[in-house]
DNA sequence: TTTACAAGACGAACCGTCTCGATTAGTATT
DNA sequence: AATACTAATCGAGACGGTTCGTCTTGTAAA
């Protein structure tokens, strides 16, 4: 019985609940015995569900309906609702990662970058999976660790590495404070789109 | 019958929900037949719920029950649960604010504004109530321009007449953006306590 | 006498768990 | 290969709890 199966894997690890998100079943689709289609139908329906009615009066059992889909198969790779929506904002309501290719100013990569940041950030699907996410990760420091894994770590990477090569091409000066730099540039677009809830236009950048 | 007339007064206005917060109970304490106790009660439930449980787990119920209060109490004053908590947020969990005397010298008297804020920001309670409002005004555009008026507007006055003294004592520049540099400040520390999960130190500010 | 009050009943929605056969996808056997 | 076996997953929905926002009742206070 699975539900017995898991009871025992969460007493083993001593911890609270279901180890969420099977490791990556991204990869292991193949392997596991997940359901393609299942899968498809859940991710639409918190797509969906994000964009009409928000995060306030989203529910799991909404989702479930939506897709078609039982309730315990939801639960069954997902721990919690914040868990569904970080999968959903991290694979559909993000630009694509694009890394510097050292040959456009590295002005113009940031300033593109975090134009198309902003600016998917400030859609109303988007701007729910964030605040929900949010919330839930202020009380709970795991599934903070994950947005902090899924979300800006990849960004921060990147325009660290954008900076390091300027570096290189000495564009940058050496003794830059890229921590810096980073966190003023990320942080005006947060604070615009999730805060003072207005646009991030080019001007802006 | 308060029901009745509530409902006729909202048929009215052609709004969905009882017009809140009846013109500020605050000053009208007096002249209503409102309960002092049961405010303060409430008030202090809120807080109490805020600190320990957090947004997510927040309940009117159970401030009820904490408050030894029936629930229709707290739905005659306050609409939802996002203008209790902005209410206690505004009254309960801010830094007093604090004009510039026009002696220090600007930088003090931001770095020492900006600090205090930040700081409060960041305990539980407080980042607790703000994401909670935060939220819900992604929804709810009323609940953003009562939050603006409570929160931001009166701390971004008070930045915007300090720097307006410096320009008049020649301290400042004047053409200096006082908008942008506002963004910046409090941007920053918005960014630092609510979406990076960090501290506000002083060297930071 | 009117209004707000505490208490709690009400139906609806959702929670997270559990159970139920029906599928289905890997494995073993032929 | 084709087949049969078997165990995990599936959709569906029942379950006891909690909270929602409204409504009713009887009491206390202005």
């Amino acid at each position: 019985m699975p539900a017995r199966f898991f009871k025992e894997k969460v007493a083993e690890c001593n911890i609270t609940h279901i180890e969420p998100n099977r490791p990556h079943m991204q990869q292991n689709l193949s392997t596991t015995r997940r359901n393609v289609r299942s899968h498809k139908a859940i991710i639409d329906a918190t797509l969906k569900l994000l964009g009409s009615s928000g995060y306030v009066d989203f529910s799991i059992e909404k989702v479930a309906r939506e897709a078609g889909v039982g309730k315990q198969t939801i639960y069954r790779w997902w721990s919690s609702r914040a868990e569904l929506v970080l999968e959903v904002w991290r694979d559909r309501l993000l630009p694509p990662l694009e890394p510097y290719d050292g040959e456009k100013s590295l002005v113009k990569y940031l300033e593109s970058s975090l134009l198309s940041f902003g600016q998917l950030l400030g859609r109303s699907y988007c701007k729910q999976a964030a605040i929900c996410v949010l919330a839930e990760a202020h009380r709970d420091p795991a599934l903070y660790s994950r947005m902090e894994e899924a979300i800006y770590a990849p960004r921060i990477k990147l325009i660290t590495d954008a900076c390091h090569v300027a570096q290189v091409q000495a564009r940058l000066p050496s003794d830059f404070d890229i921590d810096l730099i980073i966190d003023a540039l990320y942080g005006a677009i947060w604070y615009k789109v999730l805060i003072r809830f207005e646009e991030v236009t080019e001007n802006y950048v």
